[in-house]
DNA sequence: TGAATGATTTACT
DNA sequence: GTAAATCATTCAA
């Protein structure tokens, strides 16, 4: 077993995010995401990533090669911020990866608390910690990450990054909430850690 | 210019 | 189990 970085302050390079979605995102289970918003420091171990793979992904929202305002960060180069509200209420928090023109990412799903605990509780409105970071949704809302962060370079350890934490146990399921892809939605693209209770919620049936 | 909708969360029956 | 909240983005016209 590895020791995890001294340091929350360390962020991981570049390097990192730029390989293969897949191996991203599962690369992700474990690793610290941590924010400094409002002068507070807050951190949680991710347990739950999903791959988006477009042009040719049916469930990325660069499906098609769709290129707008609202996708452009996923064009640009790894280790970025993706930045999208969803139902008008909700941010979702996704890492840029692989090479410059591939708009691919990885939907950040599920965080365990690790750091700034009661400040996240302040931020969510809620006590228990399984409930302040188990969705996509509520880790933004607890890590206090909205639009402003978009494009965000992550590796630069400001503002929003990723800090090297411990792997645990990784399973895989088919993705959330995407049954309009057809046959991408049977694709075990989601990542998750088997050990932990607080990912976002069951793996959906497939078939 | 207008209408439809979504990589969700929450409250309610 | 179902439904409402709520708005930027997208696409059609």
């Amino acid at each position: 077993m590895s020791t995890p970085a001294a340091s929350l302050d360390e962020a991981l390079p570049r390097s990192f995010y730029a390989r293969p979605v897949l191996q991203v995102a599962r690369a992700c289970i474990g690793q610290l995401l941590v924010t400094d918003r409002d002068g507070q420091l807050t951190a949680g171990r991710i347990v739950e990533a999903e791959a988006y793979r477009g042009p040719e992904d049916r469930a990325a929202h660069s499906y098609g090669g769709r290129r707008t305002a609202r996708t452009e960060a996923m064009y640009g180069p790894a280790g970025h911020a993706y930045l999208f509200l969803i139902y008008g209420l909700h941010w979702q928090f996704n890492l840029v990866t692989g090479a410059p023109g591939e708009p691919h990412a990885v939907l950040i799903r599920a965080i365990e608390p690790h750091t700034g605990v009661d400040r996240m509780r302040a931020r969510r409105g809620v006590e228990r910690a399984a409930t302040l970071g188990n969705g996509p949704g509520k880790l933004c809302q607890a890590l206090a990450i909205d639009g402003s962060a978009y494009g965000w370079d992550l590796t630069r350890g400001r503002g929003i990054w990723l800090s090297a934490g411990v792997r645990g146990r990784v399973a895989r399921s088919t993705r959330i909430g995407i049954d309009y892809a057809g046959d991408w939605a049977e694709r075990r693209w989601r990542f998750f850690d088997a050990t932990s209770a607080h990912v976002s919620r069951r793996a959906p049936a497939r078939g």
